[in-house]
DNA sequence: TATGAATGAGAGTTCATTCAT
DNA sequence: TATGAATGAACTCTCATTCAT
């Protein structure tokens, strides 16, 4: 029986547990993919035992969809707000959310996430659901009310909604895959905003020379 | 006197086994991933026994990045001819290049390769850097040099051709990675070919609306 | 709830483990050699799953070095104190070290490792390097002090001591291979003492008769 | 059906086959070991092909067996002829013999069947069995042969036969032994000619100092 | 006889998971 | 809560052996 009166070695916080658990955990499933994780790893970075681990995640799966879930939900938040919030055209409020995306997520280990959920969704159709219905579905959503939303204002072309929304994403997308893939290869290291400056450029006034811009 | 109606145990066939190896082991892989992949379902998806794998290839990682190799190389040399051989207008071209990549790989089993690489360009610098060298660069060209041929010509505006390829392949790439990892999940099953118009409407035309669409 | 009464399934017993494990290691390198020794069967003899090994030596190899390496170190040391430290004829010394050798390791399970080490010289180069550096240099230098010892106090005749060391060990060594390779072929199994007895009759008198001797 | 007009492409010496394969094979047993030797690499070294070694011989085991016993029988043939015939001192025919043994086996590939033997009679009991009924046994009668001459003729001192046989020859045992085992490390080149010097000087005249040769 | 593609049992090794402490 | 020693299932890879040609 420990004696109350002495002091403990160490404190841990208890609370902020989970959360070291799931940046380190983010940290390598990020770097390695799924299956090359090992936990002791994981464990070790949030310094933290093995067997800790299986205090506050069942097993490694649960692990994984955790960190998902925990990763992208907040900015989904985020993302919703400003919508619901935003004055002004609509062309500025997706070049706003495009950027915001880039910043927030592109910019951070979060841009690693999506990689992820495509490496393994075969294999964790858990996970694909989760996946398609709380950040794709989401995703969607936002993005064709702003499709709406600039079409209803006369700023926006008629495009088909229902599929558009994906050719919108896509280049933002890749910008994240990128990093995680092909950085290392890269002589010229991939630049994020010039990327993003192309993507907007081309979304809104696309490739076709038109006569007022001769 | 063996009966000459038994089955023979297994039959000798050098020639055409590497061919029949590869494409059982590009289906595994594609489906569940490398680390995923067992190599004795790979051998009996080839009707072969796990030993036999090894007299074609030296190990897993060499089998995983011949797979890759054998998969890509030859659309690319016939992308390639497309270009340079192409007579019409440049927006003719570039529609056709798009049509021919998402036919031609988009629905066929190489459409995983793409998300293959992504997951584990980390675990295999080797596979990331021919698939930057052959795949990747190979390709930019392709849609770089239709881009300059565009402007060139007055058809297309004056874009940013260095970062404008990757956007303008975004899409079709998400195609081949949606297939894979979201077709489960999608109620609506993922229409490629409306996928792909709505792709080449904004690619040409952009989001904003003008004066002479009014 | 537990049953007190049933046996944990297993212990934890850091302390001893390696102890343990290096002496079920030792008799299955010697009884079989270490191609066939299987380290399931060393883990069965040490009480142990098979994973647990990987727990203190990182493979195979390693857990042979380490056997060798713990089996003989020791007992040089005790050799070369008496060297040191006795008092009497060279004769007696030779004698004396000639008999502790057969009682310490010919007759142990060490006796194995000459077998082991001259077996899997050709494919360990580094433990063949150890051994001869810690063993066998280390016991050439103890039997040469020896012999120059007596020829100095005019015991011994003036041999060759480069040579003569290896012609003064080998019938103990040769005891030892014996033991562990025909052991069971001998009808009337080997008497070490015998041996002795003969061994060091030939190395102090020699075969010839002599004049004083008739 | 072949065309017995034509010449055939090559021309086998079917009679010399086995004798290729043994030679092959001695040499992978002995640089290599038992178990680590591959028949792959045996097959290569006669120049043939892996399934034909199974054409002459059942299996590894036998074909182990079948180099042990090709390999040292014909020389034992020999030296019991030599000790027959031999005319002169027993000192001069023990010297003769040991200078045959090494002349003949130590150098030669052949020196290296005793260490294979000794590593693998714990595996192979057939072969303890044989090598101790056709080779030491047989060693054995010719050195007690030749002690017991000696003594007869007044030459050697009455020395236990029974043991010392084993005496006499453990330092030819030992040099072939170094040969295979040590000779990577050891920087002056083992001389087997000296340590045979050495080894006939004390056998005949130990090491103990005696009035007569003050 | 000779070949060498094919087999498949069996080994070493890894690592998510458990549990006595 | 926290630890980390221990487990054991599952995997990759090897190679002696077989057999259709």
């Amino acid at each position: 029986m420990p004696d109350p009166n002495l002091e403990p070695r160490w404190q841990r916080r208890a609370g902020s547990r989970p959360q070291e658990l799931l940046e380190a955990a983010l940290h390598e499933f990020v770097t390695r993919g799924y299956a090359a994780t090992r936990l002791e790893e994981v464990a070790r970075r949030a310094g933290v035992s093995k067997g800790t681990l299986y205090l506050y995640y069942e097993n490694k799966a649960e692990l994984f969809k955790a960190v998902v879930r925990h990763a992208l939900v907040a900015n989904l938040d985020e993302a919703e707000r400003l919508v619901a919030d935003f004055r002004g055209s609509s062309r500025e409020l997706l070049t706003r959310l495009l950027g915001e995306l880039t910043r927030r997520i592109g910019n951070s280990q979060l841009s690693g996430i999506p990689k992820l959920v495509i490496a393994e969704a075969g294999n964790f159709p858990e996970i694909a659901r989760f996946y398609y219905d709380e950040v794709i579905q989401r995703g969607r959503r936002i993005v064709q009310t702003v499709l709406e939303r600039g079409i209803a204002a006369g700023e926006f072309r008629r495009v088909d909604a229902d599929h558009a929304w994906r050719v919108v994403i896509a280049p933002v997308l890749l910008g994240m895959l990128w990093k995680h893939s092909f950085l290392a290869c890269d002589p010229a290291a991939f630049d994020q905003d010039r990327h993003l400056a192309s993507h907007v450029d081309l979304l809104f006034d696309g490739l076709a020379l038109r006569e007022e811009n001769t």
